[in-house]
DNA sequence: GGTTGAATTACACAATCGTATAACAAGAAT
DNA sequence: ATTCTTGTTATACGATTGTGTAATTCAACC
């Protein structure tokens, strides 16, 4: 009949990363009620049928997407790490640094995350997704905290990691929905402040910037 | 013709509490989606076009519930320095508890407060908003810091500030999403701990119950 | 105690939502 | 070349959305 539209046939993990991507710019750029069906397959360019080839469900779309985010929060925040110093003082501080920074301090990055938050509270399965990925990121600031020159007992290290997580949280929250609020660089300084002062060191004095700060 | 649901009339100030007070429930059992005119009315008790009666549009009910929310959130948190001791650390030390604490620190009102995040964004309405009641918080607990004797530069009063609501937000934020990830009281006590690190005082010692905990 | 004004209900409407199903066509297999 | 598989498009459907507009009924007023 009529001039079907032409399409190429790609790869499943390719149209699913496709998707997945759709999905994430449309919830950051107009929360989670823009990210419709028709919507997503527009912008991945595909059409919304296909979206029920890949995903049961739009649920199962949203909540493999959630994964994607959380995943790639952590692993910005854990790149700082790699080839930057040896020494546990400077480790440290890069991370902090880094977690409040672009990109893992985003304002766009903080409404992708809020628009999960109520699925988090009220779908088991999102919960998990959160429980696993926020451990993971709490653990990971753990070690960096237990490699430190000083002796603490087990439970104090949990009580360190999960303060010092608690500042890292907050100051990225407020750093990202109001950044006209704050000075350049005003966040970051801040962050070194409060860690060094929880965990009783100077991490302000460690902190060499060894790559170009945004 | 067929009989009409009987009614009966309210003030304005009435009907617009309800109507709020139903917008505010639907959002944090279901999320933003779930408050739909109809489900709102249902709550409130009336029918869906007397919303249109007494706001603008759906936008101008949201963008009310918000101002709402975070206008009961400071109040609460602010509540427990009426009729509290008169000493400045132990009033900070009620203040900073109260703020990780029931009935701030919640599993539903962290999820209202995150389904708006991302309108307080892209909305310069909601945004306002947001930005005056962020301020008011922040500058009642740099009034509660500022009177600690102790003496420091303005500038240091406001990194302060800013460092010790950062710990307060996030450990609310944590607590409030994952309250079952910490043993009971163990959020207070860390942000107790963590904001007389930050400041360089014994809050823990000073800090004394004279209300009963949740 | 009618009369009147406005609070409230009732209904309609176009737009959009997620989902289901059938038709097609692209590329590999033969 | 032809067939076959399945990735992809096309279309339809019922439910639900926010928003207008007209019809009612409550309660105050003279």
């Amino acid at each position: 009949m009529a001039d079907r539209r032409p399409y190429r046939r790609e790869s499943e993990e390719r149209r699913r990363e496709d998707l997945i991507a759709a999905a994430l710019d449309l919830v950051a750029e107009g929360g989670l009620h823009a990210a419709t069906v028709r919507a997503i397959a527009d912008r991945a360019g595909v059409t919304p049928g296909l979206i029920r080839h890949y995903f049961t469900s739009k649920e199962d779309l949203t909540r493999v997407a959630y994964h994607r985010l959380m995943e790639r929060m952590t692993t910005d925040s854990a790149a700082v790490l790699q080839g930057g110093p040896n020494d546990a003082m400077a480790r440290l501080a890069n991370f902090v640094v880094a977690s409040v920074s672009t990109p893992v301090a985003d304002p766009v990055a903080v409404g992708l995350w809020a628009a999960f938050v109520h699925d988090v509270r009220s779908n088991p399965a999102m919960r998990d997704i959160h429980t696993a990925n926020y451990l993971a990121f709490r653990n990971m600031l753990q070690g960096l905290i237990a490699a430190l020159p000083r002796s603490v007992s087990d439970a104090q290290l949990r009580r360190d990691a999960i303060a010092c997580n608690g500042v890292i949280d907050g100051l990225w929250l407020e750093g990202s929905i109001l950044p006209e609020a704050f000075a350049l660089g005003e966040i970051p300084a801040i962050a070194l402040t409060s860690v060094g002062a929880i965990l009783n060191i100077d991490l302000v004095a460690t902190y060499q910037p060894d790559r170009i700060l945004p």
